[in-house]
DNA sequence: GTGGTCTAGACCACG
DNA sequence: GTGGTCTAGACCACA
Protein backbone atom coordinates (compact mmCIF):
# COMPACT_ATOMS: atom_id res chain seq x y z
CA UNK A 1 0.00 0.00 0.00
CA UNK A 2 1.54 3.03 -1.03
CA UNK A 3 0.52 6.31 0.80
CA UNK A 4 0.42 10.27 -0.24
CA UNK A 5 1.91 12.47 1.45
CA UNK A 6 -0.82 14.99 1.83
CA UNK A 7 -2.56 13.56 3.70
CA UNK A 8 -2.14 11.80 6.97
CA UNK A 9 -1.73 7.79 6.84
CA UNK A 10 -3.58 7.00 9.44
CA UNK A 11 -6.81 8.94 8.08
CA UNK A 12 -5.63 6.85 4.72
CA UNK A 13 -5.60 3.57 6.55
CA UNK A 14 -9.16 4.00 7.82
CA UNK A 15 -10.60 5.12 4.17
CA UNK A 16 -8.66 1.89 3.30
CA UNK A 17 -10.78 -0.33 5.46
CA UNK A 18 -13.94 1.62 5.14
CA UNK A 19 -13.79 0.87 0.54
CA UNK A 20 -13.11 -3.03 1.62
CA UNK A 21 -16.19 -2.85 3.57
CA UNK A 22 -17.60 -1.34 1.06
CA UNK A 23 -16.36 -3.31 -1.68
CA UNK A 24 -17.30 -6.73 0.98
CA UNK A 25 -13.42 -7.55 1.35
CA UNK A 26 -14.25 -7.14 4.77
CA UNK A 27 -17.49 -8.08 6.62
CA UNK A 28 -19.08 -7.31 9.72
CA UNK A 29 -18.66 -9.30 12.36
CA UNK A 30 -15.25 -9.88 10.94
CA UNK A 31 -11.65 -9.70 13.27
CA UNK A 32 -9.32 -7.29 11.97
CA UNK A 33 -5.28 -7.75 12.23
CA UNK A 34 -4.01 -7.01 15.35
CA UNK A 35 -2.38 -3.43 15.48
CA UNK A 36 1.45 -5.03 15.34
CA UNK A 37 0.99 -7.37 12.72
CA UNK A 38 -1.20 -4.94 10.63
CA UNK A 39 1.71 -2.33 11.05
CA UNK A 40 4.26 -4.69 10.24
CA UNK A 41 2.03 -5.58 7.24
CA UNK A 42 1.79 -1.76 5.71
CA UNK A 43 5.21 -1.37 6.85
CA UNK A 44 4.11 1.38 9.24
CA UNK A 45 4.35 2.32 12.60
CA UNK A 46 1.94 0.87 15.16
CA UNK A 47 0.82 4.01 16.71
CA UNK A 48 -0.44 5.11 13.17
CA UNK A 49 -2.58 1.62 13.21
CA UNK A 50 -3.25 2.41 16.47
CA UNK A 51 -4.50 5.57 15.94
CA UNK A 52 -6.64 4.69 12.55
CA UNK A 53 -8.37 1.78 14.84
CA UNK A 54 -9.62 4.54 17.36
CA UNK A 55 -10.85 6.80 15.00
CA UNK A 56 -12.88 4.02 13.27
CA UNK A 57 -14.14 2.85 16.77
CA UNK A 58 -15.08 6.92 17.27
CA UNK A 59 -17.01 6.58 13.90
CA UNK A 60 -18.83 3.23 15.52
CA UNK A 61 -17.16 1.03 12.56
CA UNK A 62 -15.15 -1.20 14.64
CA UNK A 63 -15.02 -1.99 18.66
CA UNK A 64 -12.06 -3.17 20.65
CA UNK A 65 -12.38 -6.60 22.74
CA UNK A 66 -9.92 -6.33 25.31
CA UNK A 67 -7.19 -9.16 25.15
CA UNK A 68 -9.11 -10.78 22.11
CA UNK A 69 -8.87 -8.16 19.38
CA UNK A 70 -10.46 -5.27 16.98
CA UNK A 71 -13.68 -6.91 15.16
CA UNK A 72 -16.25 -5.02 12.57
CA UNK A 73 -19.17 -4.19 14.01
CA UNK A 74 -22.29 -7.00 13.61
CA UNK A 75 -24.67 -4.71 11.84
CA UNK A 76 -26.80 -5.24 9.14
CA UNK A 77 -27.20 -1.90 7.46
CA UNK A 78 -23.83 -0.68 8.17
CA UNK A 79 -22.44 -1.37 4.89
CA UNK A 80 -25.50 0.50 2.92
CA UNK A 81 -25.63 3.22 6.09
CA UNK A 82 -21.74 3.49 5.25
CA UNK A 83 -21.76 3.73 1.14
CA UNK A 84 -24.91 5.64 1.25
CA UNK A 85 -22.92 8.58 4.23
CA UNK A 86 -19.63 8.63 1.95
CA UNK A 87 -21.36 8.91 -1.70
CA UNK A 88 -23.33 12.27 -0.08
CA UNK A 89 -20.53 13.51 1.65
CA UNK A 90 -18.38 13.01 -1.64
CA UNK A 91 -21.13 14.40 -3.63
CA UNK A 92 -21.28 17.57 -1.37
CA UNK A 93 -18.01 18.29 -1.56
CA UNK A 94 -17.77 17.84 -5.37
CA UNK A 95 -20.64 20.36 -6.07
CA UNK A 96 -19.30 23.33 -3.24
CA UNK A 97 -15.95 23.61 -4.89
CA UNK A 98 -17.28 23.20 -8.27
CA UNK A 99 -19.76 25.97 -7.44
CA UNK A 100 -16.86 28.12 -5.97
CA UNK A 101 -15.39 28.30 -9.00
CA UNK A 102 -18.25 29.96 -10.66
CA UNK A 103 -20.07 26.34 -11.79
CA UNK A 104 -23.84 25.92 -11.98
CA UNK A 105 -26.02 22.87 -12.18
CA UNK A 106 -25.86 22.84 -15.40
CA UNK A 107 -22.25 23.46 -16.36
CA UNK A 108 -21.70 20.65 -13.93
CA UNK A 109 -23.78 18.09 -15.50
CA UNK A 110 -22.11 18.94 -18.97
CA UNK A 111 -18.12 18.52 -17.58
CA UNK A 112 -19.10 15.20 -16.30
CA UNK A 113 -20.89 14.09 -18.97
CA UNK A 114 -17.53 15.10 -21.05
CA UNK A 115 -15.34 13.25 -18.99
CA UNK A 116 -17.11 10.22 -18.21
CA UNK A 117 -17.52 10.72 -21.90
CA UNK A 118 -21.44 9.23 -21.79
CA UNK A 119 -23.98 10.79 -23.53
CA UNK A 120 -26.66 10.27 -21.31
CA UNK B 1 -12.57 35.94 5.55
CA UNK B 2 -13.25 33.39 7.65
CA UNK B 3 -10.78 30.23 7.90
CA UNK B 4 -11.26 26.67 8.39
CA UNK B 5 -9.16 24.78 11.06
CA UNK B 6 -7.91 21.53 9.28
CA UNK B 7 -6.02 23.97 6.26
CA UNK B 8 -2.91 26.35 6.48
CA UNK B 9 -4.38 29.46 6.07
CA UNK B 10 -1.89 30.30 3.69
CA UNK B 11 -3.25 27.48 1.45
CA UNK B 12 -6.89 28.95 2.00
CA UNK B 13 -5.53 32.61 0.69
CA UNK B 14 -3.80 31.33 -2.48
CA UNK B 15 -7.54 29.03 -3.17
CA UNK B 16 -9.38 31.91 -2.23
CA UNK B 17 -7.21 34.75 -4.85
CA UNK B 18 -7.76 31.86 -7.48
CA UNK B 19 -11.40 31.58 -6.81
CA UNK B 20 -11.32 35.35 -7.33
CA UNK B 21 -9.54 35.26 -10.74
CA UNK B 22 -11.64 32.99 -12.10
CA UNK B 23 -14.58 34.40 -11.23
CA UNK B 24 -13.23 38.03 -12.74
CA UNK B 25 -13.24 39.59 -9.52
CA UNK B 26 -9.73 40.11 -10.42
CA UNK B 27 -8.11 40.41 -13.52
CA UNK B 28 -4.40 39.62 -15.03
CA UNK B 29 -2.28 42.85 -15.04
CA UNK B 30 -4.16 43.78 -11.71
CA UNK B 31 -1.83 44.63 -8.59
CA UNK B 32 -2.60 42.88 -5.24
CA UNK B 33 -3.21 44.45 -2.17
CA UNK B 34 0.63 44.83 -0.12
CA UNK B 35 1.38 42.15 1.89
CA UNK B 36 1.44 44.49 5.14
CA UNK B 37 -1.85 45.56 4.06
CA UNK B 38 -3.71 42.31 2.86
CA UNK B 39 -2.66 40.91 6.18
CA UNK B 40 -5.06 43.85 8.28
CA UNK B 41 -7.38 42.89 6.08
CA UNK B 42 -6.95 39.15 6.80
CA UNK B 43 -6.62 40.12 10.77
CA UNK B 44 -3.31 37.78 9.67
CA UNK B 45 0.07 37.66 10.41
CA UNK B 46 1.97 39.46 7.13
CA UNK B 47 4.11 36.26 7.26
CA UNK B 48 1.15 34.45 6.25
CA UNK B 49 0.16 36.23 3.25
CA UNK B 50 3.72 36.64 2.06
CA UNK B 51 3.76 32.94 1.89
CA UNK B 52 0.68 32.90 0.17
CA UNK B 53 2.13 35.29 -2.28
CA UNK B 54 5.15 32.83 -2.86
CA UNK B 55 3.24 29.74 -3.17
CA UNK B 56 1.25 31.50 -5.80
CA UNK B 57 4.15 32.92 -7.80
CA UNK B 58 5.86 29.25 -7.38
CA UNK B 59 2.71 28.31 -9.24
CA UNK B 60 3.46 31.06 -11.87
CA UNK B 61 0.20 32.99 -11.18
CA UNK B 62 1.77 36.17 -9.48
CA UNK B 63 4.47 37.88 -9.93
CA UNK B 64 6.85 40.23 -7.73
CA UNK B 65 8.14 43.72 -8.43
CA UNK B 66 10.96 44.71 -6.25
CA UNK B 67 10.01 47.56 -3.99
CA UNK B 68 6.94 47.98 -6.15
CA UNK B 69 4.21 45.56 -5.53
CA UNK B 70 2.85 42.41 -6.61
CA UNK B 71 1.14 41.83 -9.58
CA UNK B 72 -1.32 38.98 -11.77
CA UNK B 73 0.45 37.42 -14.39
CA UNK B 74 -0.74 39.13 -17.72
CA UNK B 75 -1.45 36.01 -19.37
CA UNK B 76 -4.38 36.25 -21.41
CA UNK B 77 -5.46 32.23 -21.25
CA UNK B 78 -4.38 32.06 -17.72
CA UNK B 79 -7.86 32.24 -16.20
CA UNK B 80 -9.30 29.56 -18.61
CA UNK B 81 -6.25 27.78 -18.37
CA UNK B 82 -6.73 27.92 -14.16
CA UNK B 83 -10.52 27.02 -14.57
CA UNK B 84 -9.98 24.17 -16.50
CA UNK B 85 -7.24 22.80 -14.33
CA UNK B 86 -9.29 23.40 -11.53
CA UNK B 87 -12.27 21.47 -12.36
CA UNK B 88 -10.77 18.80 -13.97
CA UNK B 89 -8.86 18.40 -10.87
CA UNK B 90 -11.84 18.15 -8.67
CA UNK B 91 -13.73 15.47 -11.28
CA UNK B 92 -11.05 13.69 -11.18
CA UNK B 93 -10.79 13.49 -7.29
CA UNK B 94 -14.35 13.44 -7.36
CA UNK B 95 -14.71 10.39 -9.78
CA UNK B 96 -11.67 8.55 -8.24
CA UNK B 97 -13.35 9.01 -4.97
CA UNK B 98 -16.51 7.52 -5.99
CA UNK B 99 -15.39 4.67 -7.81
CA UNK B 100 -13.17 4.19 -4.34
CA UNK B 101 -16.47 2.73 -3.04
CA UNK B 102 -17.91 1.36 -5.64
CA UNK B 103 -19.92 3.33 -7.87
CA UNK B 104 -19.60 3.00 -11.97
CA UNK B 105 -19.85 5.76 -14.19
CA UNK B 106 -23.45 4.96 -14.60
CA UNK B 107 -24.27 5.12 -10.79
CA UNK B 108 -22.43 8.09 -10.37
CA UNK B 109 -24.52 10.28 -13.16
CA UNK B 110 -27.67 8.39 -11.76
CA UNK B 111 -26.39 9.95 -8.20
CA UNK B 112 -25.75 13.27 -9.69
CA UNK B 113 -29.11 13.40 -11.32
CA UNK B 114 -31.01 13.12 -8.18
CA UNK B 115 -29.01 15.82 -6.25
CA UNK B 116 -29.11 18.24 -9.27
CA UNK B 117 -33.14 17.25 -9.16
CA UNK B 118 -32.84 17.45 -13.08
CA UNK B 119 -33.77 14.90 -15.35
CA UNK B 120 -31.47 14.64 -18.25
CA UNK C 1 29.54 27.66 9.27
CA UNK C 2 30.03 31.32 8.36
CA UNK C 3 27.37 33.33 6.32
CA UNK C 4 28.21 36.07 4.00
CA UNK C 5 25.82 39.04 4.05
CA UNK C 6 24.86 39.41 0.67
CA UNK C 7 23.46 36.43 0.39
CA UNK C 8 20.11 34.98 2.09
CA UNK C 9 20.98 32.54 4.77
CA UNK C 10 18.80 29.74 3.97
CA UNK C 11 20.03 30.03 0.37
CA UNK C 12 23.69 29.38 1.90
CA UNK C 13 22.18 25.99 3.77
CA UNK C 14 20.90 25.02 0.39
CA UNK C 15 24.24 25.66 -1.73
CA UNK C 16 26.32 24.06 0.82
CA UNK C 17 23.85 20.86 1.20
CA UNK C 18 24.28 20.44 -3.03
CA UNK C 19 27.99 21.00 -2.01
CA UNK C 20 27.98 17.79 0.07
CA UNK C 21 26.09 16.40 -1.88
CA UNK C 22 28.42 16.56 -5.31
CA UNK C 23 31.67 15.98 -2.79
CA UNK C 24 30.07 12.93 -1.86
CA UNK C 25 29.37 13.88 2.16
CA UNK C 26 26.36 12.90 1.84
CA UNK C 27 24.95 10.38 -0.07
CA UNK C 28 21.09 9.39 -1.60
CA UNK C 29 18.74 8.31 0.48
CA UNK C 30 20.67 9.49 3.99
CA UNK C 31 18.54 11.37 6.40
CA UNK C 32 19.52 14.95 6.97
CA UNK C 33 19.64 16.79 10.49
CA UNK C 34 16.20 17.48 11.67
CA UNK C 35 15.41 21.28 11.62
CA UNK C 36 15.86 21.71 15.19
CA UNK C 37 19.35 19.80 15.67
CA UNK C 38 20.54 21.55 12.21
CA UNK C 39 19.64 24.73 13.64
CA UNK C 40 21.40 24.21 16.51
CA UNK C 41 24.66 23.19 14.66
CA UNK C 42 24.43 26.07 12.19
CA UNK C 43 23.41 29.00 15.05
CA UNK C 44 20.63 29.63 13.11
CA UNK C 45 16.77 29.93 13.44
CA UNK C 46 14.90 26.78 12.67
CA UNK C 47 12.34 28.53 10.57
CA UNK C 48 15.54 29.39 8.29
CA UNK C 49 16.86 25.69 8.28
CA UNK C 50 13.35 25.03 7.15
CA UNK C 51 12.71 27.48 4.50
CA UNK C 52 16.06 25.86 3.18
CA UNK C 53 14.81 22.19 3.48
CA UNK C 54 11.40 23.41 1.78
CA UNK C 55 13.83 25.01 -1.65
CA UNK C 56 15.31 21.87 -2.08
CA UNK C 57 12.11 20.20 -1.69
CA UNK C 58 11.05 22.36 -3.93
CA UNK C 59 13.74 21.18 -6.31
CA UNK C 60 13.44 17.93 -6.00
CA UNK C 61 16.72 16.78 -4.00
CA UNK C 62 15.00 15.32 -0.65
CA UNK C 63 11.75 14.99 0.43
CA UNK C 64 9.64 14.84 3.87
CA UNK C 65 8.61 11.90 5.44
CA UNK C 66 6.21 12.92 8.02
CA UNK C 67 7.04 12.94 12.07
CA UNK C 68 9.88 10.73 10.93
CA UNK C 69 12.81 12.98 9.22
CA UNK C 70 13.94 14.14 5.91
CA UNK C 71 16.24 12.30 3.55
CA UNK C 72 18.15 12.89 0.63
CA UNK C 73 15.88 11.70 -2.68
CA UNK C 74 17.12 7.89 -3.80
CA UNK C 75 18.10 8.33 -7.22
CA UNK C 76 21.05 7.39 -8.72
CA UNK C 77 21.86 9.91 -11.27
CA UNK C 78 21.09 12.89 -8.94
CA UNK C 79 24.77 13.25 -7.88
CA UNK C 80 26.07 13.33 -11.41
CA UNK C 81 22.90 15.10 -12.67
CA UNK C 82 23.20 18.20 -9.71
CA UNK C 83 27.10 18.44 -10.27
CA UNK C 84 26.64 18.92 -14.64
CA UNK C 85 23.68 21.52 -14.01
CA UNK C 86 25.77 23.48 -11.68
CA UNK C 87 29.02 23.25 -13.08
CA UNK C 88 27.26 24.33 -16.60
CA UNK C 89 25.30 27.07 -15.18
CA UNK C 90 28.83 28.31 -13.49
CA UNK C 91 30.51 27.98 -17.07
CA UNK C 92 27.37 30.05 -18.54
CA UNK C 93 27.34 32.59 -16.33
CA UNK C 94 31.06 33.31 -16.46
CA UNK C 95 31.43 33.22 -20.33
CA UNK C 96 28.08 35.56 -20.61
CA UNK C 97 30.22 38.01 -18.10
CA UNK C 98 33.44 37.78 -20.01
CA UNK C 99 32.42 38.04 -23.44
CA UNK C 100 30.13 41.47 -21.72
CA UNK C 101 33.39 42.89 -21.29
CA UNK C 102 34.97 41.91 -24.99
CA UNK C 103 36.17 38.62 -24.54
CA UNK C 104 36.17 35.97 -27.09
CA UNK C 105 36.55 32.67 -26.77
CA UNK C 106 40.09 32.68 -27.63
CA UNK C 107 40.62 35.20 -25.48
CA UNK C 108 39.21 33.92 -22.67
CA UNK C 109 41.10 30.61 -22.78
CA UNK C 110 44.45 32.47 -22.62
CA UNK C 111 43.51 34.48 -19.50
CA UNK C 112 42.26 31.15 -18.17
CA UNK C 113 45.31 29.14 -19.05
CA UNK C 114 47.84 32.29 -17.60
CA UNK C 115 45.65 31.83 -14.28
CA UNK C 116 45.50 28.52 -13.88
CA UNK C 117 49.28 28.13 -14.88
CA UNK C 118 49.07 25.32 -17.33
CA UNK C 119 50.26 25.16 -21.00
CA UNK C 120 48.24 23.02 -22.70
CA UNK D 1 16.77 47.27 -21.85
CA UNK D 2 15.15 44.73 -19.34
CA UNK D 3 16.07 43.60 -15.79
CA UNK D 4 16.68 40.13 -14.52
CA UNK D 5 14.87 39.83 -11.05
CA UNK D 6 16.96 38.37 -8.92
CA UNK D 7 19.38 41.06 -9.10
CA UNK D 8 18.78 44.71 -7.67
CA UNK D 9 18.38 47.09 -11.05
CA UNK D 10 20.49 49.45 -9.83
CA UNK D 11 23.34 46.85 -10.16
CA UNK D 12 22.69 46.05 -13.48
CA UNK D 13 22.55 49.53 -14.66
CA UNK D 14 26.09 49.91 -13.01
CA UNK D 15 27.23 46.65 -15.12
CA UNK D 16 25.52 47.76 -18.08
CA UNK D 17 27.29 51.33 -18.20
CA UNK D 18 30.91 49.38 -17.17
CA UNK D 19 30.19 47.69 -20.46
CA UNK D 20 29.60 50.26 -22.78
CA UNK D 21 33.08 51.91 -21.23
CA UNK D 22 34.70 48.67 -22.20
CA UNK D 23 33.58 48.19 -25.10
CA UNK D 24 34.39 52.29 -26.28
CA UNK D 25 30.55 53.06 -26.16
CA UNK D 26 31.35 55.19 -23.91
CA UNK D 27 34.17 57.21 -23.21
CA UNK D 28 36.33 58.60 -21.03
CA UNK D 29 34.99 62.64 -20.11
CA UNK D 30 31.91 61.88 -21.39
CA UNK D 31 28.67 62.92 -19.89
CA UNK D 32 25.98 60.75 -18.91
CA UNK D 33 22.01 61.36 -19.41
CA UNK D 34 20.29 63.16 -16.33
CA UNK D 35 19.05 61.30 -13.98
CA UNK D 36 15.81 62.01 -15.15
CA UNK D 37 16.53 61.28 -18.86
CA UNK D 38 17.91 58.28 -18.20
CA UNK D 39 14.99 57.33 -15.44
CA UNK D 40 12.71 58.63 -19.01
CA UNK D 41 14.78 55.82 -21.06
CA UNK D 42 14.77 52.90 -18.78
CA UNK D 43 11.92 53.07 -17.86
CA UNK D 44 12.74 53.14 -14.21
CA UNK D 45 12.67 55.46 -11.14
CA UNK D 46 14.27 58.19 -10.89
CA UNK D 47 15.95 57.13 -7.46
CA UNK D 48 17.33 53.71 -9.39
CA UNK D 49 19.48 56.05 -11.54
CA UNK D 50 20.53 57.86 -8.50
CA UNK D 51 21.68 54.97 -6.77
CA UNK D 52 23.63 53.68 -9.80
CA UNK D 53 25.09 56.61 -10.26
CA UNK D 54 26.18 56.98 -6.23
CA UNK D 55 27.73 53.98 -7.04
CA UNK D 56 29.62 54.11 -9.70
CA UNK D 57 30.88 57.55 -8.14
CA UNK D 58 31.99 55.37 -5.25
CA UNK D 59 34.10 53.06 -7.07
CA UNK D 60 35.94 56.69 -8.65
CA UNK D 61 34.04 55.89 -12.45
CA UNK D 62 32.30 59.02 -12.57
CA UNK D 63 31.93 61.98 -11.05
CA UNK D 64 29.51 64.53 -10.28
CA UNK D 65 29.50 68.41 -11.33
CA UNK D 66 27.18 70.59 -9.78
CA UNK D 67 24.13 72.11 -12.03
CA UNK D 68 26.13 71.06 -14.88
CA UNK D 69 26.21 67.08 -15.41
CA UNK D 70 27.72 63.81 -14.46
CA UNK D 71 31.43 63.05 -16.35
CA UNK D 72 33.13 59.56 -16.84
CA UNK D 73 36.21 60.71 -15.06
CA UNK D 74 39.00 61.34 -17.75
CA UNK D 75 41.11 58.65 -16.50
CA UNK D 76 43.65 57.52 -19.18
CA UNK D 77 44.04 54.06 -17.51
CA UNK D 78 40.73 53.93 -16.49
CA UNK D 79 39.22 51.35 -19.58
CA UNK D 80 41.92 48.79 -19.27
CA UNK D 81 42.18 48.98 -15.22
CA UNK D 82 38.30 48.34 -15.41
CA UNK D 83 38.74 45.66 -18.03
CA UNK D 84 41.55 44.00 -15.61
CA UNK D 85 40.08 44.47 -12.16
CA UNK D 86 36.53 43.29 -14.02
CA UNK D 87 37.79 40.07 -15.41
CA UNK D 88 40.19 39.08 -12.70
CA UNK D 89 37.10 39.22 -10.22
CA UNK D 90 35.01 37.41 -13.28
CA UNK D 91 37.50 34.59 -13.21
CA UNK D 92 38.28 34.61 -9.53
CA UNK D 93 34.64 33.97 -8.63
CA UNK D 94 34.20 31.51 -11.82
CA UNK D 95 37.53 29.13 -10.00
CA UNK D 96 36.21 29.09 -6.69
CA UNK D 97 32.95 28.38 -7.59
CA UNK D 98 33.88 25.01 -9.69
CA UNK D 99 36.81 24.51 -6.93
CA UNK D 100 33.60 24.16 -4.44
CA UNK D 101 31.87 21.54 -6.06
CA UNK D 102 35.58 19.98 -7.00
CA UNK D 103 36.68 20.19 -10.10
CA UNK D 104 40.72 20.91 -9.96
CA UNK D 105 42.24 22.87 -12.20
CA UNK D 106 42.80 20.54 -15.04
CA UNK D 107 38.89 19.66 -14.98
CA UNK D 108 38.18 22.92 -15.22
CA UNK D 109 39.78 23.03 -18.50
CA UNK D 110 38.62 20.36 -19.71
CA UNK D 111 35.24 21.62 -18.82
CA UNK D 112 35.83 24.90 -20.65
CA UNK D 113 37.08 23.36 -23.98
CA UNK D 114 33.81 21.23 -24.00
CA UNK D 115 32.07 24.12 -23.98
CA UNK D 116 33.72 26.37 -25.89
CA UNK D 117 34.15 23.52 -28.22
CA UNK D 118 37.79 24.47 -29.17
CA UNK D 119 40.55 21.94 -29.02
CA UNK D 120 43.18 24.25 -28.02
C1' DG E 1 6.11 52.78 0.41
C1' DT E 2 7.33 47.70 -1.36
C1' DG E 3 8.86 42.74 -0.77
C1' DG E 4 12.60 39.60 1.61
C1' DT E 5 14.69 37.67 5.39
C1' DC E 6 15.36 36.48 10.02
C1' DT E 7 14.51 35.63 15.00
C1' DA E 8 12.10 33.97 19.07
C1' DG E 9 8.74 31.44 20.55
C1' DA E 10 4.50 28.99 20.31
C1' DC E 11 1.11 25.25 19.11
C1' DC E 12 -0.27 21.47 16.23
C1' DA E 13 -0.64 16.90 13.90
C1' DC E 14 1.86 12.97 13.06
C1' DG E 15 4.50 8.60 13.93
C1' DG F 1 10.81 12.76 18.53
C1' DT F 2 9.52 14.80 13.56
C1' DG F 3 7.98 18.53 10.24
C1' DG F 4 4.23 22.39 9.47
C1' DT F 5 2.17 26.52 10.54
C1' DC F 6 1.56 30.83 12.70
C1' DT F 7 2.48 35.13 15.31
C1' DA F 8 4.91 39.27 16.70
C1' DG F 9 8.27 42.03 15.73
C1' DA F 10 12.50 43.40 13.70
C1' DC F 11 15.84 44.98 10.06
C1' DC F 12 17.18 45.29 5.30
C1' DA F 13 17.49 46.50 0.32
C1' DC F 14 15.00 48.48 -3.17
C1' DA F 15 12.17 51.94 -5.88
Amino acid sequence: MKFENHMPIYIQIVDQLKKELIMKEKSPGEQLPSVREYALQLKVNPNTVQKAYQEMERQGLIYFQRGIGTFIVEDQGLISRLKSELSTEIIKTFIDHMKAIGYDNQAIMLKINQILNGGC
